[in-house]
DNA sequence: ATAGTAAAAGACATTATTGTCCGCTACTAA
DNA sequence: TTAGTAGCGGACAATAATGTCTTTTACTAT
C-alpha cells in the first residue's frame, strides 16, 4: 500500500503530534526509538516532512521536531502520504497503464475507483490528532 | 497497491482469458505485445501462474498459454494477486508493524480494516471472465 | 526420426528502495 | 565567546525489485 518510508513517516508524525500536544519538542533519537524505525533513514523522512511544512524543527540543544499549535488539529494522513509517496495512490492506474482514464479505462478501472475513493476519503478525514489520541489513551500502539 | 509483476500478471491473465474463450492458445510474444509488458519478465510471471494452476501451458509448436474450459468462469483477481504478491495486501499492517492485531492494533488499524475488506471483497468477486468481457466489448483496454 | 517452435530455468544486469556514515551548519545555554 | 547539541545534506552501501539473456527441455507437425 505505502512505502516503508511513508509508514515510518506516519508513525513518526503521530508520535510528534502526541508530544506536541504536551508542549514537548522531540529529538530524532527519541522518535526513532518510540516508533521503532532506523534512525538515519527516519532523519531523511523527517527532513522531507519539514520541507513540506507538515512538521517544524529547531536546531541546537533543546531543539527537536514539533508541530505548530495551530496545525495540531488539521494535519491529516493524506498530507503525510502525499509528501512521502506522492500522488501515486490516488492517481496511478491499478494495472500500471500509462494513460488509463475514464475515456479509455483499464479493465479494473471502475472497481478500483470505488476502493481508491474510499481510501482517499479515509486519508483526508483522519487527523493525526485523533490517531495520537488513540495512542495516548492506550487503545493503539506505535511499535512492535 | 500491487507490484509491477502483479499488474503484468493480471493484464496477461485477462488477455489469456479472452483468447481462451475463443478456444485459442497464445504464445508469450503475443501476450507481451497485447498487454505491453517486457517479454522475458512476463515469462517469469506466467511460470508462477502456471505452477499455481491458474493458467496452463503447452510446449512445442501450436503450444502456448491458456485456461481450462471449466476454470474460465471461476478465476478471480484474488487468485492472481495472491499468487504473485502473496497475502501482504490482506494481512500486513498498514503501518508496517510486526505484530499489529485486533488486541494490539496500530493507530490506523480500524480505518485500514474497512478499506482492506472492501478491497478483498472486490478482488474475490471480480472474475477474470468479466474483465475479459469488458475488453472484448471495447469498453476497456489492456495497453497504453 | 528430425527440424522447428515454444515454454522452463538459471545466471546475470539494472534500477529503485532502503538504509548508513560523516562532515557541516545552526542554534542555545552557560 | 565557546562548547556542546541537534538537525541538514551529500556521498556511499546494502538489499530488493525489475528486467535480460542464454541454454535446456518438451512437444508437435511433417
Amino acid at each position: 500500500m505505502f512505502s516503508k518510508a511513508c509508514k515510518y513517516g506516519i508513525r513518526s508524525v503521530i508520535y510528534i503530534t502526541k508530544q506536541s500536544q504536551l508542549g514537548r519538542k522531540v529529538g530524532l533519537k527519541e522518535i526513532a526509538k518510540a516508533v521503532d524505525s532506523p534512525e538515519a533513514f527516519t532523519a531523511k523522512i523527517l527532513q522531507k516532512l519539514c520541507r513540506s511544512k507538515i512538521i517544524k524543527s529547531e536546531k541546537g540543544p533543546t531543539g527537536g521536531f514539533f508541530i505548530d499549535e495551530d496545525k495540531l488539529h488539521s494535519v491529516c494522513l493524506s498530507h503525510v502520504v502525499s509528501t512521502i509517496d506522492g500522488d501515486t495512490v490516488y492517481n496511478d492506474c491499478g494495472l500500471g497503464m500509462k494513460s488509463c482514464n475514464p475515456k479509455k479505462p483499464c479493465p479494473v478501472h471502475n472497481q478500483f475507483m470505488v476502493i481508491r475513493n474510499n481510501l482517499k476519503t479515509m486519508l483526508e478525514t483522519t487527523t493525526m490528532h485523533s490517531l495520537a489520541s488513540g495512542v495516548k489513551s492506550g487503545l493503539t500502539f506505535l511499535k512492535r
